[in-house]
DNA sequence: GTAGGGTTAG
């Protein structure tokens, strides 16, 4: 509340006549706003004059709000120049153009239809005759995506011509496939390297087959540090340390030093799987080993982002200050953003979000959509919801297209209503029996159910309220939010915006609507989305008892908590999602499972839960829980799922239950005593001394994970008997 | 004539 009346306040003494030419703007568009609101801001304003002052910190309130106003300014930078492209044809070989004949202007469009090109190539006798050279040229001319759609056929004119691929052309194609994310076809390039015969000449093939890969290799076609690089960037992608690691003892093996890019890149697929220590111990070890290996500020970026993985935000600040300090390294873009986001996942260092924002900006950075994405979660974090939405609000009246909210924008958003304001408070409202408590909902929502069927495409339906005092408030907003984007921009909606609203009726106590959303919203998963297809319906039957099908509007609520919810929801019921815009939209994710099972634990809601559960035993079938996750966010979701159902067994007092799946959940995945701590403290409220000897035999002493639900792994390139040896290898 | 960095999941 502070900081949303401080942003209004900020506004009223600014807003108008403000000396920033740039920012005239954006006041226009919202002067009949803060029109609205200036009595009402100078009123809270007083007040919040009236209460205890906040700590006196460095970056004084008044400096925050000079740093959100300065950050509205545009940037004063003009666009860069570049010199205009030859055309690709250009920079094709001749041997190639002429081939080609009428069909190399087809590559000098906008966009070059390479597919064509190539057929016609090889129509004209493909590469007959040429050199690898020419093969080489061509690929690079083709762009990324070209070059992976016409990879086998490449592959194959070039077999057809007798051309042997050289380094540069696998590099050149692992390249491709490493930046679009296609890890396996990477890895399979990489293994026609190694067979390929490259230049031994034809006597030697029968010595050849004696001689080990890594020989041929070396007489064939050797590999570069460039081609390691690509390697590694695959199992970066698949967050596969044992595959990183092998290849990087061959590439040592094979008298390749590793650079500050091979280093960056394994401290990357470390961080892929959320292996932070690992991904420490390389950075260290970047700084030690020798100046050609220092960090550098990409490096600095990658463990900066590293430090908001872990909410580190204290260690993200003595980073940054040894990065510029001690290392003399110029902050970029992306370390400003980077250290920003260290700082936006904890609402106690928010004062300095707004200080580097502003440190960006005077060194010249523009705040880009992503930057601008960061503030908004800032801004959730913080509970300063107000901002927020004036950020969304700039951004999409800033008529860039480049500063336009996309879907994750959106999503920050989303999250800001989730994590905005005090739990309490509505409960407080309602149940102090305050005079006002039911009237005020019931004014203001009629007229915007009667405005809900004409949404502007332009206009995001923001309340008329500037601050939103209640949790009815914030919800009714996300909401239409929400049905406004599925209406005009329902290419913007996905899931993951979709598990953000789920998160805001789950934070703000509407068990009531939060189940409506999730039977109502999500889409089952096709019979083309499973595996093998299903035999009808008994698919999600082996790990599940308690067969039941609840009804989705039939609220069995346990008897807690329904007051806060129940009234409002009547008067809203019309407007259920089951009647809007919001009615199987998206398909269900492992997060959406995540999110609905801590709704219902939260909400003491056992047969909720089981549905939940049931569902996504049922995903766990489809080709999405394969490929959208890798393996070991996968089995650390599972973990974390299996877990949840314990804690909801016994948060409902089904210790017997809860114990026996402790067992087998166990053998299964490593069970910290964190994960199932509601079970314990249940068992040890009600002496439950089987419950207690299940526990110590699953968890035995291990109290606490550190990082990760799951395996944890050792240095992986490290034999069991060799750490030692192996280290100074680095 | 290549490669590594920044926004989402309480």
């Amino acid at each position: 509340m502070s900081c949303q009346s401080r942003a209004l306040a900020s506004h009223a003494r600014h807003g108008r006549g403000t000396r920033a030419s740039g920012f005239l703007g954006m006041i226009k568009r919202l002067e009949a706003h803060v029109q609205l609101i200036e009595k009402r801001a100078a009123d809270i304003e007083a007040q919040g004059a009236a209460r205890k002052r906040l700590p006196d910190l460095e970056m004084t309130e008044e400096l925050q709000d000079q740093a959100y106003e300065a950050l509205m300014t545009p940037g004063s930078k003009t666009a860069v120049f570049l010199p205009q492209p030859e055309t690709v044809s250009k920079m094709l070989p001749a041997s190639i153009v002429e081939r080609l004949g009428s069909a190399a202007a087809l590559v000098d469009t906008s966009t070059p239809l390479w597919g064509t090109v190539i057929g016609q190539l090889e129509f004209n006798g493909g590469f007959q005759g040429m050199e690898i050279v020419d093969v080489n040229c061509l690929l690079v001319s083709m762009g990324l995506e070209s070059r992976v759609e016409n990879s086998l056929k490449l592959q194959e004119m070039m077999e057809k011509a007798k051309l042997e691929p050289d380094t540069l052309t696998y590099d050149l194609l692992m390249m491709a496939h490493a930046q679009l994310g296609c890890p396996e076809e990477v890895k399979t390039l990489f293994e026609s390297l190694k067979k390929s015969k490259g230049l031994v000449p034809g006597p030697c093939t029968d010595l050849s087959i004696i001689l080990t890969d890594t020989m041929l290799s070396i007489e064939g076609v050797p590999p570069t540090i460039f081609t390691y690089a690509h390697l590694l960037k695959a199992f970066s992608l698949q967050a596969d340390i044992e595959g990183a690691g092998k290849a990087f003892t061959e590439m040592r093996e094979a008298g390749i030093r590793p650079n500050i890019v091979v280093y960056t890149t394994l401290i990357k697929t470390c961080l892929n799987r959320r292996e932070f220590p690992t991904a420490w111990r390389i950075f260290d070890l970047m700084k030690l080993k020798s100046k050609a290996t220092a960090p550098d500020t990409r490096t600095f970026a990658l463990m900066l982002h590293a430090c908001a993985m872990e909410g580190e935000s204290e260690k993200a600040l003595n980073l940054f200050k040894d990065m510029t300090d001690r290392m003399r390294l110029k902050p970029t873009k992306e370390t400003y953003h980077a250290l920003i986001h260290a700082l936006a996942v904890r609402k106690d260092y928010y004062q300095e979000v707004w200080r580097y924002a502003t440190e960006m900006q005077k060194e010249g950075f523009k705040m880009d959509r992503r930057v601008l994405g960061t503030l908004i979660q800032a801004c959730g974090k913080r509970g300063d919801l107000t901002r927020a939405r004036m950020l969304i609000r700039h951004m999409l009246g800033s008529g860039k297209e480049d500063i336009v909210p996309d879907s994750t924008t959106y999503q920050c958003l989303f999250r800001a209503y989730a994590n905005t304001g005090g739990k309490k408070k509505c409960v407080e409202f309602v149940e102090g029996g305050s005079p006002e408590t039911s009237a005020p909902y019931v004014g203001p929502d009629t007229r915007l159910v009667k405005q809900e069927e004409s949404f502007k495409e332009d206009a995001i339906p923001f309340s008329q309220n500037t601050i939103l005092n209640t949790r009815l408030e914030i919800m009714r907003e996300a909401r239409r939010v929400m049905e406004w984007l599925c209406t005009v921009k329902p290419h913007l909606v996905d899931t993951q915006l979709m598990n953000a609203l789920l998160d805001a009726y789950c934070n703000h106590y509407y068990p009531f609507k939060f189940k409506v959303l999730y039977y109502t919203a999500f889409t089952d998963p096709k019979e083309s989305d499973y595996l093998e297809p299903t035999t009808s319906g008994t698919g999600a039957g082996n790990l599940t008892p308690e067969p039941n099908g609840v009804p989705a509007a039939d609220t069995i609520d346990t008897g807690k908590g329904t007051g806060t919810d129940a009234e409002p929801d009547k008067n809203t019921h019309p407007n259920s999602p089951d009647q809007s815009a919001l009615r199987r939209i998206v398909p269900r994710n492992l997060y959406t499972f995540q999110t609905a099972l801590s709704g219902a634990y939260k909400h003491y809601d056992l047969s909720f839960a089981w549905d939940i559960y049931n569902d996504r035993i049922k995903y766990l079938l489809t080709k999405q829980y394969y490929s959208l996750y890798r393996e070991a966010e996968r089995r650390r979701l599972d973990a974390k799922a299996e877990c949840m159902m314990i804690n909801i067994l016994a948060r409902c007092e089904m210790l017997g239950e809860a114990a026996a799946r402790l067992k087998t959940t166990c053998k299964k995945y490593k069970i910290y005593e964190s994960d199932i701590a509601i079970l314990h403290i249940k068992a040890l409220q009600l002496d439950d001394k089987q419950t207690l000897k299940v526990i110590k035999e699953c968890v035995g002493t291990t109290r606490y994970r550190d990082y990760a639900v799951g395996a944890r792994h050792k240095l992986p390139w490290k034999g069991e008997g060799e750490a030692e040896d192996s280290s100074r290898t680095w």
